[in-house]
DNA sequence: CGGGGCGTTGACAGATGTCAACGTGTGTGG
DNA sequence: CCACACACGTTGACATCTGTCAACGCCCCG
């Protein structure tokens, strides 16, 4: 395995603070990994033997019933750790992730989790602070699919996904990783069909451009106005 | 203020592995406070002042959302803290608290929280744990909220009801504070009408008794098929 | 060039919210 | 101690959102 830069690592909120032996403590330990699109870094319910650090790419975060269906719970963008069972005290993972593009991960035996946290102050309170902001999320979740209405949250959604993954162009924000109006009904707890009708409309009213697994908003602000309000008509 | 006991905390996680002058000193910061029925402990927004253990009683966590609809986050009893907000690293809560009977808590200021993380190691890790399981918690329901119907989602609120704080009668599992059925809708994103509904019918076909503020399970198994499969007659 | 994945759209049905009216029992004040 | 008001609960009728079923079109990629 070849040396891995401190540069990778040295900004992120996690791992700040250390000295650039400690950096390389943990790099040593670390292996990095190259993950095709599509392809599982963890099943749920397996044993949680790695955490990662998501280096580059996107991942689906995904939940399965036992009776097949699917949620997503979150996408992870590069910086942020995944597959942190331990810091919920679990030895397997709640969830299965998926790359939603090529990703480049560094992974770490789930061992040395308790080791890091004692040994490097910040890498405690920054992965408590990372689950401790989750579960607010999860929280306005819950709040919104318990208030509002379908157009509502998937309006919530594509806001969401645009302000952490957007990326600006001629158009307007593109989310910069492939999503099919399947992924977003499985975010959004609706079916497909209801989000293709969605999106057509607002494509109408030149709130969105959107095409084979690709969103465009146009209208940030008028999109917010739908996901917030309820203007009957316009 | 009168000296508080140990036996008041000393068999909870949080304070696991305490000496008795660390009990002491722990308990010597607390100011102990009974709260009347529908009390607000504290505000959703308000200043994160203090954190509180729960001696006795059950309390509401419930968030409104901007246009006045409320939700109820879950409910807390006794054992269990609460206004945790500076373990999600918030300044203010995010939500608010009401007392569902009379309570008794222990209220501590929230400057403690890092020493007592630092300083404990048992109550750092305690209360992490605590949060991470939370963090699950939002998850089932988010997945519940995405892919069950209405009836499942009540029939699964209710049995957990009944496990959390079920109190074993003659009749079957009562859970064990008032309870009305805008209660219930606000825990599982639906309206009282509904709620109504359901329970008349469950209560017709002997699954659960109900009344004014107060519902029994009579058959949890039977509940639990209903929470579960999708059984379309019986 | 062809097949499969993704997207669109219409017709329809069912679950659940909304509106409205009416019980009922619990607690309080006279 | 009794009466009454109000909070809580029940139920019907109806509206509507959104899921289900079905058919079809269009790209991409192999």
């Amino acid at each position: 395995m070849s040396q891995l830069d401190h540069s990778l690592i040295a900004g992120l909120p996690q791992f700040q603070g250390m000295t650039s032996e400690e950096l390389d403590h943990v790099l040593a330990n670390a292996r990095s990994q190259r993950i095709a699109k599509d392809t599982t870094i963890f099943e749920q319910e397996g044993e949680a033997n790695s955490f990662f650090l998501l280096l580059d790419g996107h991942v689906r975060v995904v939940k399965s019933t036992p009776d097949g269906q699917q949620v997503i719970v979150r996408y992870i963008s590069s910086g942020e750790l995944l597959g942190i069972a331990h810091a919920l005290g679990r030895t397997t993972y709640p969830a299965s992730a998926v790359a939603a593009v090529d990703c480049v991960v560094l992974a770490w035996p789930s061992r040395l989790w308790s080791r890091f946290s004692a040994q490097y102050p910040a890498f405690g309170v920054g992965t408590y602070k990372t689950v401790g902001s989750r579960l607010q999320e999860a929280h306005t979740r819950v709040i919104e699919m318990s208030t509002e209405q379908v157009e509502q949250r998937v309006a919530h959604a594509l806001l969401r996904l645009a302000n952490q993954t957007g990326k600006k162009t001629a158009e307007g924000v593109l989310i910069d990783f492939p999503i099919s109006r399947q992924d977003i009904a499985e975010m959004t707890g609706t079916t497909l069909h209801t989000v293709s009708r969605l999106l057509s409309a607002w494509e109408t009213k030149g709130l969105v451009r959107s095409g084979r697994q690709k969103v465009t908003v146009v209208e940030p602000h008028k999109l917010f106005m739908l996901a917030e309000g309820r203007p009957k008509k316009d």
